[in-house]
DNA sequence: GTGAAAGCGCTAACAG
DNA sequence: CTGTTAGCGCTTTCAC
């Protein structure tokens, strides 16, 4: 049962002191090359690596810094956590991964996790999470950077884009197409500002034309594509239906057009269908899903920046917004002809049946 | 700038020793309840969390064992992980995650970052890497177990799939339907026994047909869309164009759908497509892709259970074969009567025009 | 440039 | 059931 080396046996085996090792492993400079050599020679030979816990009671540091999603199960979280991570590992930071579920307290015990872990920053999701919490993480002096959300006037430091603007932005497309009917399928805005704010930008677009987005033309899904496909259906089974969905993202809006093709309905003919995202899928299908894009990748590596700016000295950073692009695909077309035109969504106007199967 | 809490405050502020604190801590069975209660008002109210470090140091144990994965920017691993997670969570063990880009060395780095942490256990995707890291793995006495990936006589714990037989079975069912002129388009095999497995499981179906998969007819690409169709344009821009087209993966199968629909063929019915995960895009897919279903979640259980039976004792487990399931869709038909029957590869028969776009 | 020594916060014998 | 007391492996003054 071999012994995990220690400092010790380096310095005995190098025949220094652990004071000399701790230096040649944290300042080489201060070391006279011949010793820094024969103590470099002795750990390669005991293959010895230092131990995490002891350098982390020793120094209160640990060259970690976590990260809170909701889910693995998404590529948008995992293609920024990626290019976090890299960049992280290049200023010889490691990344720990914790998952909330889209849950506010399981995130709360997240976090409490990590930063008992020593972690010495957080990345976290979204601005949406009790005042206790962010007491909490102001109590214990740790820096943090929220990602995916960006607001003016946001009090912590983020990187993200505006769901609002964005969201907006899809809606006025969608009207420039013509639509006038026009449904969301949102995510679950219950303790997810994102969520909110896309249903709101969607909102306020439409209000300027004069037209409403309530109860039945809005609907609520979680993150599958079954609830995307369900919640299409649900929209498209009414009469009045909607010539246009805005979904909440690609998930959803793969969901809606398998939902819209199962119902029978021609996308983009019979109806229009947009995501929010752009993950590979929104390329993938037929027709292609009209979108917006986040540059996630770019938004992994602004955090790192960020966050590495963070925790060196008191030194402020400023929020960093970045900017989205609505990606024009087939899947948005004109509003068909039989459907009304500029009426609320309460006109009367009746079509009992779908056009049937292609 | 407060400072955080330690044992000893709890101690002072619940007036007994730092030990009885730690054992309300670590087994709060061996202590009055009353005591207890004192302790747990007293952490309450510092709000004190123990330090992962110290504690680490003192009980050479973490509660934490760390996963190498290629990448998070694949669905297939990321769902796994969640279930491993999870139940390692109800465990309250913690999960470390990290990437090694497909790259063997820096599998090996992530290793030892992980095992320098502390981690009382490991996860490692497939089998292949150097001899040199098992036996850093033994000498530390580290407990891993395999994912991904089984065969018989492994030498390690592991919790997979037979990924040879499965990929015969493909073959198979793609002979089946009358294929003769077969082509593979195959993950990346260097570093990597499942695609290495796949590969030899296809051509050990096609021998026994008296087929040959070989070099034209056999392409490697990386794991992306772009990838699988820019091979899947160069096999088909071939005179003697292969009728089928079994791909290592879903992202493969996906961009080999896309590079044959740009090249003006159609699917099924000029060139089959196969694929190998099952993921998302498989059913959204149009035609949905064939391929062969892996229980990703099934899997990160059982790795869940036998990393816990492992970290106790000196248990030895016992590796478990995950069952497989090839989902024929509409991807996959019969072939096409112009293409030659039976012969091989090379007999000669030319079409110098596809079929042109639908 | 290097060594001696004092902890960092916690657990685990061992006493009582 | 609870307290005393060594460390765990490392960093970091402070001398030399």
């Amino acid at each position: 049962m071999p012994h995990r080396p220690s400092l010790e046996d380096v310095a005995r085996i190098a025949g220094v002191s652990t004071a000399t090792v701790s230096r040649v492993l944290n300042a080489p400079a201060r070391v006279r090359p011949e010793t820094r050599e024969r103590v470099e020679r002795a750990v390669e030979r005991l293959g010895y690596t230092p131990h995490f816990g002891g350098r982390a009671l020793a120094s209160n540091r640990t060259d970690t810094v976590g990260a809170v999603i909701p889910t693995m199960e998404n590529a948008i979280f995992a293609r920024g956590l990626q290019a976090l991570q890299e960049d992280l590992a290049d200023a010889g930071v490691t990344l720990l991964v914790a998952t909330s579920n889209y849950d506010k307290a399981q995130e709360a015990r997240q976090i409490q996790t990590l930063l008992a872990r020593g972690v010495d920053g957080l990345v976290l999701v979204g601005e949406a999470r009790d005042d206790a919490v962010y007491a909490y993480l102001a109590g214990r002096a740790a820096p943090f950077v929220l990602v995916w959300t960006w607001r003016a006037d946001c009090s912590w430091p983020c990187v993200g884009f505006d769901n609002f603007a964005a969201a907006r932005d899809v809606a006025e497309r969608v009207l420039g197409f013509g639509h006038r009917r026009i449904a969301m399928i949102a995510g679950v805005t219950r303790d997810n500002d994102r969520a909110r704010s896309r249903v709101q930008g969607v909102r306020a677009a439409l209000a300027d034309r004069g037209l409403a987005l309530e109860a039945p033309f809005l609907i609520e899904a979680d993150y599958r594509i079954e609830a995307g496909s369900a919640a299409a259906q649900r929209l498209l089974a009414d009469t009045g239906r909607p010539t246009a969905i805005i979904c909440g993202n690609d998930v959803l809006g793969a969901g809606a057009m398998v939902g819209a093709r199962a119902a029978g309905y021609r996308v983009p003919q019979d109806v229009s269908i947009t995501g929010f995202d752009d993950i590979d899928i929104a390329q993938l299908l037929d027709p292609a899903l009209s979108t917006v894009h986040v540059p996630h990748r770019r938004m992994g590596r602004m955090a790192a920046k960020l966050l590495l700016a963070l925790r060196d000295p008191q030194g402020t950073v400023t929020s960093v917004c970045i900017e989205t692009e609505f990606i024009e695909r087939g899947s948005l077309g004109v509003s068909p002809p039989s459907a009304p035109e500029g009426g609320l969504g309460d006109d009367g106007s009746r079509q009992s049946d779908p056009h049937g199967p292609l």
